[in-house]
DNA sequence: CCCATAAAGTTTTGTTTTGGAACTTATTAC
DNA sequence: GTAATAAGTTCCAAAACAAAACTTTATGGG
């Protein structure tokens, strides 16, 4: 069976993760938590590729997690904002936090 | 970057993610706390292949989430339980589980 | 003994996704 | 008119995934 066709699963947690549940969704996520909302600031705090980010937040945006937002004019620019429906994801985020703090020390330092 | 080198960023969330955030880990977890435990119960129940699936076991196994234990000597049969880290983000996936029930209708019948 | 079944993987082959880097477009600031 | 900025898109190679068959060890039945 392909990832690609848990969103109809007969159990919530596997509709979940038909949206959120690949490599760094959740990420994204976090750094809407953080207040981030621009492409480059996605980017940049992830260390995610701009092809894989792009593909990630339209994903989102179409799930109705994310709001794809013009915030200028000209140029016309957008960013991407949480809905309600992303909001109410961010408690899981915070056991993820707390999760790591306790059991994933970090064993070397890295960059990003 | 790749996903792989998330596990020593100085996020919490990123190193919790390294473990459990890429796509099929955390149903694996999903069937644990429904009471499974056998190879071919996780097979079954999450639909992933057991390519896959042998690969996720072992890596959950190395981070200590689950416990590879012999429960037949013969023949040598082991399955997987949880450890105390791994109990602990059972509220993370009763988050998921609650905002796929709220937010993830299902469009049509699926089998697994 | 011989054959079928069971459980936990492993192997193989082909397709899809990901990673890295360069390129595009529109507009402002110098 | 030239460089800089922001939000993507495109291209290609490398890695991960999907599907199905195969392996190993042992049990039970005829």
């Amino acid at each position: 069976m392909k990832w690609s066709e848990l969103s109809d699963n007969w159990c919530p947690v596997a509709r979940t993760l038909s949206v959120v549940g690949d490599r760094w969704t959740l990420l994204i996520l976090r750094d809407c938590y953080l207040g981030k909302s621009k492409f480059e600031e996605f980017a940049e705090s992830s260390g995610m590729t701009r092809h894989i980010l792009a593909e990630r937040l339209k994903r989102l945006v179409e799930e109705g997690v994310l709001e794809r937002r013009l915030y200028s004019a000209a140029p016309k620019r957008y960013d991407y904002v949480l809905t309600e429906k992303g909001e109410e994801l961010r408690p899981a985020l915070r056991i993820m936090k707390d999760w790591g703090k306790k059991h994933m020390p970090v064993r070397r330092e890295a960059k990003a």
